[in-house]
RNA sequence: CGCGGGAUGGAGCAGCCCGGUAGCUCGUCAGGCUCAUAACCUGAAGGCCGCAGGUUCAAAUCCUGCUCCCGCAACCA
């Protein structure tokens, strides 16, 4: 079983570019898990609770619910147009979750893993918080971006995390796949050394009640970080006693993949979340593994409310379509790594890999086999050098793509195919199948031209299923291949059988040009004629 | 000495660990082709590999020093 799931998202505002490229990461491992044949669950969903969402409800003049509610269908919409094949959802606001997270509670206050102690110290009552020394500036006073700050003592339950720092240190110390990338580890054994304080996991009901509250102390709601990283376990069907309307909880966990930002590794993640697992008593062989991705910078800055380069991913969907998004974001970024988000590499990507390259040559070779062949592909009986070096080169493309494609590099995965593609073009132009059309001695040679270049198109339109599902559906129409059981692996030379009927073509990746592009190319255009004229 | 990442032809990047003709994508220019989505193919121009030293027969690659840029507080994936 592959259980792979998302961070969920936080319904305080409008999902961006950000929140995208995460769930189209994880979208595109699932549906390669998937189409490997592999059993796969794919959670994702929303953490509804908390302080900012209640906040923003207030201002809103609504209930908290109502809000979250609201803002929650931003998210499905988005995902139903960027075609996220999610199979579980995690709103936190379910019944169903507040179950286990409640039981959880009471688990771990049973085991002694929770105490009530009072607090007293700095508290923002603008940002609603308690200040530490960290917070004071270099005159050693709380800045004015923290308002009024006054000194409170509360009461609150804790988590008595710092119990379980030792394993933690051990665990990730000797278990080095528990975070991808490598580096990211290190950081975080770093962060755990650091960690010398248990976890407040409460909030007083007076000051936020839009949360879980406490099962033995009803004064008290849960602190949402506690509530939310428990969605991976309640969605999965954890202490559910058998709900027919969750997965079973045997079959999916440990996650085989919990994809989440940079951001939320330290310490929510890579310390919370290890911690609370084990303070609940999963052992070593039952803890997560997380791939960890980094952000999205716009055209080099961080991308912020306050600097105002917010990118919604609905306007891209708009301008160059859902699967060119997902191209840009599953090709042009270093999975772990931050990337620069650019809407002209979005553009030239597409029309270089997608429209010219592979949609081009889907389009000339379908082209040429319904004009000179009627469209019928006969199985060639022998190859020529070119065809060899052909199919040795997607062979070569495929066991990259299945390598990368398991190691998370989308990027590295979609470009072997794109090399691959760049190849069939060549073999094209070497071939030259309109000029051997000409000859009717050379019918053979034509044949395992059309042949080589058709098997290519098939074999890479299927497995780019999994990035670009409508596309990949549209290129195996066009080619009359039932994809229907086919695998990765089981894909061989010769899914094209002697005989086989190809429909004639339509563009599966048009262009997508600026109107100063079209300008600069009818320029071109005519410049060229006049030149041939002359 | 807080930690880390980076500086490579116009743009974006690879190469650096394991020294030895500087590579890729896009762009530009020229040519070719005509099956194709004004696409495709070939070729060319364009770089003192941030700066200064050092090691070496030889350094983008190793060592030292320096300069500059970007993260590490919040909103936030």
């Amino acid at each position: 079983m592959f259980y792979i799931t998302t961070a969920i998202d936080y319904t305080n505002g409008a999902p961006h570019i950000g929140h995208a490229y995460e769930k189209v990461l994880a979208d595109v491992l699932a549906r390669w898990h998937r189409m490997c044949g592999e059993e796969t669950y794919f959670l994702t969903g929303v953490d509804q609770h908390g302080q900012k969402v209640q906040q923003k409800a207030e201002e809103a003049g609504i209930e908290p619910l109502e809000y979250a509610q609201q803002v929650t269908q931003k998210f499905t919409a988005l995902w139903k147009r960027l075609d996220i094949s999610y199979d579980g959802w995690a709103a936190t606001s379910d019944l169903r979750h507040e179950k286990c997270v409640q039981r959880i509670l009471t688990e771990l206050r049973d085991k002694g893993c929770l105490y009530k102690k009072s607090y007293k110290g700095f508290y923002s009552v603008r940002q609603e918080q308690f200040l530490t020394d960290k917070e004071r500036g270099e005159d050693g006073q709380f800045g004015s971006e923290w308002g009024e700050v006054i000194e409170l003592e509360e009461e609150n339950w804790y988590f008595n995390l710092t119990a379980h720092i030792p394993w933690l240190r051990e665990y990730v110390t000797k278990h080095p796949e528990v975070v991808t990338p490598e580096f990211r580890r290190q950081d975080l054994l770093m962060a755990i050394d650091r960690s010398t304080n248990d976890l407040c996991i409460s909030r007083p009901k007076n000051r936020l009640s839009w949360g879980i509250p406490l099962p033995f102390d009803p004064d008290f709601v849960t602190y949402v970080w506690f509530d939310a990283l428990i969605n991976y376990i309640s969605f999965a069907g954890y202490a559910s006693d058998g709900d027919a309307s969750l997965p079973s909880f045997g079959k999916l966990w440990p996650a085989a993949c919990e994809v989440i930002g940079k951001d939320i590794l330290i310490p929510a993640h890579g310390i919370y979340w290890l911690c609370m697992l084990h303070a609940m008593g999963f052992p070593n062989e039952q803890m997560p593994r997380l791939l960890v991705h980094g952000w999205l910078n716009i055209k080099g800055e961080k991308m912020s409310k306050s600097l105002g380069n917010i990118v919604d991913p609905n306007d891209l969907c708009d301008l160059f379509g859902a699967e060119a998004l997902r191209y840009y974001l599953a090709r042009d970024t270093k999975t772990g790594y931050d990337s620069d988000y650019d809407p002209e590499r979005l553009r030239m990507i597409y029309n270089s890999e997608l429209a010219n390259d592979l949609g081009n040559l889907a389009n000339r070779s379908l082209n040429m086999c319904v004009r000179y062949c009627g469209g019928t592909l006969h199985t060639p009986a022998s190859d020529d050098e070119a065809s060899a070096a052909l199919r040795k080169s997607l062979d070569e493309a495929e066991k990259t793509f299945a390598r990368q494609m398991d190691a998370c590099n989308t990027a590295d995965a979609l470009g072997a195919l794109n090399a691959h593609v760049s190849l069939c073009n060549g073999y094209i132009e070497q071939k030259q199948p309109w000029s051997l059309a000409k000859d009717p001695q050379k019918a053979e040679e034509l044949q395992r031209a059309l042949y080589h270049l058709l098997e290519s198109v098939a074999h890479v339109g299927f497995l780019l299923g999994c990035v670009l599902p409508e596309a990949s559906t549209r290129l195996l129409d066009q080619l009359q291949v039932d994809a229907n059981g086919l695998t990765p692996q089981s894909l061989v030379w010769g899914i094209l059988k002697e005989g086989h009927q190809v429909q004639a073509p339509s563009p599966v990746f048009p262009r997508i040009l600026t109107p100063e592009e079209k300008e600069k190319l009818a320029a071109k255009a005519a410049a060229k004629a006049a030149k041939n004229k002359a």
